[in-house]
DNA sequence: TTCCTTCCTGAACAGTGTTCAGGTTAGTAT
DNA sequence: ATACTAACCTGAACACTGTTCAGGAAGGAA
């Protein structure tokens, strides 16, 4: 921001600024430190690296998510759940992608698997696991798809926007959640 | 390979040889041009880019799936057609991310999608094109996930290796078969 | 004032994808 | 055999990238 000296959350706000504006692809080292009026190095003392600085901008991301108060019955507390981390993903430019990669490197956004797996009231906690897996990656493919569509729609291409990522998000969770059910029942 | 001349096709094959033995992160231009005993730029005469050359390989990739024979009842099909796209992305280093990420810009790969929404024989076809885009997400989600923990285990970290993701994948795609069938009857 | 921690500079290293004018090779037609 | 044309490649550069490191400056506490 200005030429004050900077925290470790100044980084990482300046960090998920910058992100909503230039995307991923354009979040450099290099243009980070300048919104911060500092030399690119400045930014290593704060993190060790660009994937530490992403795997915390993946946990703020992920830690937006609002609260779903206890609902019931359960699958509709899990379908809440889906929906706003769907909702935190969307408020970021590129939230998705983040997001899947820092958690394929493990290296951070735990929380949107544990809220889930949480919110999956049966004894089962391993099928409970592979449910929640499987709506996580759910969740993360289709607004990775959608986010990919906005960026591509607003750099020209203007043909055929079909609003059809939502609608089917809400499929998908149903599905798994109807499976669910029927196998818990039986 | 040798010092001759080389096609489009010989590029893409030396690529996907190349992509085995080091690994996405690795899977340079000047890598790729050097087994080739070729200047970096000479790749460009073949491909545009970068990116084209990696949509044409997750094409190949994903086309190595095998094919189907018509299993019954539909969903047994379905369940052998998204099993056997997991074995094309695990047959591959990086298949899944790979495929990924070509699939989220839209260059490519799109018969992975094709092959598993043509398996689900129901009438509803905007339904089947959700439930085939949710097990598509979970297939690549769940072997992005699988191949990173290979990666991270072959490079010194040999803790807890958990074979979940294979056993997580098959309930997965259960769980959205089940859905479906009991949404098709309702 | 001394001291120590916190934060930053400046310069460099080793790599990346990509472009482009020009040269070579191979095959086809005259 | 000669001329032509397409296919393929060279060599050098451009504009970037993430990251390292020795050293310097700012701020608060003893």
């Amino acid at each position: 921001m200005n030429a004050s000296r900077h925290s470790k959350a100044d980084v990482l706000a300046a960090a998920m600024r910058l992100l909503d504006e230039v995307g991923l692809p354009d979040l450099t080292m290099r243009r980070l430190a300048t919104t911060l009026d500092v030399q690119p190095s400045a930014l290593y003392w704060h993190y060790a690296n660009k994937q530490s600085l992403l795997a915390e901008v993946s946990n703020a991301i992920v830690g937006f998510a609002k609260p779903v108060a206890g609902a019931s019955p359960w699958q509709e507390a899990t379908k809440l759940e889906a929906l706003a981390l769907r909702d935190a993903l969307l408020a970021f430019r590129d939230g998705a992608e983040v997001v899947s990669s820092t958690l394929a490197l493990g290296l951070g956004a735990d929380s949107a698997l544990e809220r889930l797996e949480a919110s999956i009231a049966i004894d089962d906690r391993l099928l409970a696991h592979a449910a929640a897996e499987s709506i996580l990656f759910l969740v993360l493919g289709q607004v990775w798809h959608e986010q990919q569509r906005m960026q591509a729609n607003s750099l020209g291409v203007v043909d055929n926007l079909d609003l059809s990522g939502t609608p089917n998000l809400e499929i998908g969770i149903q599905l798994i959640l109807n499976g669910l059910s029927a196998k818990v029942k039986a």
